[in-house]
DNA sequence: CGTATCCTTGAAGGACTTCAAATGTTGTGG
DNA sequence: CCACAACATTTGAAGTCCTTCAAGGATACG
């Protein structure tokens, strides 16, 4: 009993950076999924792991992260709803890091098997999910120039402008309330700061009245200002056209 | 006329991650290239270029770089020979970051059409490619970890890690001597330091008698403290098999 | 052999961290 | 629906890792 609504995001997720056939949006649509809950802060895959399946997202956040050894965190993405977070694992068998939630999620689980023979059927699907860990890696560069080379206020500011730009994509956003249900120490760790100093830095950004940030729930203000401060040129998603512009 | 031996590199680096056939193996030998050299500190592609081809590094250093608007620069990769290192653009059609050489280069391009010729007839390469991108990516998230939440000395001593690592699965590494030609101004933008740090940093390495490094290449003189110091675990790039120990 | 580039050193300053504690918010069970 | 615990945000203060500025040596190359 897969989720349609779930997996429709899937579908749009990958329309906004190519093209998709019939044929291919029902191969995706009818993949097996099993569905189930995960708590928040929970590990779904870790450091060493050789998953038989992947997992697509239907609803929640999810982060991906690794631990430096003296238990310092580095989260290097956040995912929302369409995306599959251990694609990867697909053609790289072991996971090299960890993958987890941030808030209550619902996930459906697809065996690898099942993608293989989807990719077998529609052989064009394989460039369009190769595109997506093109963009993947994309997304890594902006994240690893923004941590260091630009100030805590910038990185905040740049993060804040992708995550709307990525959740418009999947129609997550309402008018300029965008959802990003995580804590100023997840951010810090996803953007290499101490939770104290991203408080004070948001604060500024408040104060400077580009966004408001509360209850899980961004506002944005004054989206030229946040873009300006944040440096955030959005070539980098590789959206295709409709996507890029508010 | 391509240079076999510097395409032999690429099945060489590819095997380093996976196997090939004897088919596949002949049909990425037999790649058209035109090759050409490129002086040091030239940008081969730039931020927004729709280029019409790869090219595979034949001999030399490249690297791929950012700028932010205040003019401060991330390297998030170096590529060695063997490298396709802008391979992405057959599937992500404007460049989003910039690809230029480090030490003078030879390099042969590949028309696009040629390499979706040779994967419309080795379909498995495609495999072969998609892993080698998402090993691209395990090794920014890696940069990512250490440039976030690592210090400079662990960061220098990782990079030198993974470096000897990664030259060694192509070959060109001669005992304990590596082939190491950047400065330390670059090392410093691939890491998030000022190059005054890392000369400071550097000095500490040597001073403990982990390593030496002049004129081009790194000496590795204790292999196991320069991984402790780095805290270096090549699980990451995703080598099978014989090239993970030295 | 001169010039450009790179490496090295010193000193001062700043962005960010760490430690510590108060305040605010959320969710759960009684 | 209140009470309380658990968690998140906020504030203050001190310290540090790293940057910036500046200049002197070393090295490479035409």
């Amino acid at each position: 009993m897969p989720s349609p609504q779930g997996v429709h995001r899937l579908v749009q997720k990958l329309e906004s950076i190519t093209d998709l056939t019939e044929a291919e949006r029902q191969g995706l649509l009818s993949l097996p999924l099993r569905v189930q809950e995960v708590r928040a802060d929970q590990d779904i895959t870790r450091e060493g792991d050789r998953p038989t399946q992947s997992f697509l997202l239907l609803e929640g956040f999810i982060c991906r992260y690794k631990l430096t050894q003296v238990g310092k965190r580095q989260i290097f993405a956040f995912h929302t709803p369409g995306d599959i977070p251990d694609l990867l694992t697909l053609h790289l068998k072991t996971l090299d890091h960890n993958v987890g939630t941030v808030t209550a999620c619902t996930v459906g689980f697809i065996q690898h098997e099942h993608l293989h023979e989807l990719l077998r059927q529609q052989p064009r699907l394989m460039d369009v999910f190769w595109r997506d860990t093109l963009v993947d890696g994309a997304i890594f560069r902006e994240w690893m120039l923004g941590i260091g080379r630009r100030s805590a206020r910038t990185r905040i500011a740049h993060l804040f402008c992708e995550m709307t730009t990525r959740l418009r994509a999947v129609d997550l956003v309402d008018g300029n309330r965008v959802p990003l249900p995580i804590t100023q120490a997840e951010l810090g760790d996803a953007l290499g700061l101490s939770t104290v100093h991203v408080n004070r830095s948001v604060q500024e950004l408040r104060g400077d009245n580009l966004i408001e940030w509360q209850g899980g729930v961004l506002t944005v203000l004054d989206w030229e200002s946040l873009k300006a401060a944040g440096e955030f040129d959005p070539t980098y998603l590789h959206l295709s056209g409709s996507h890029t512009v508010p």
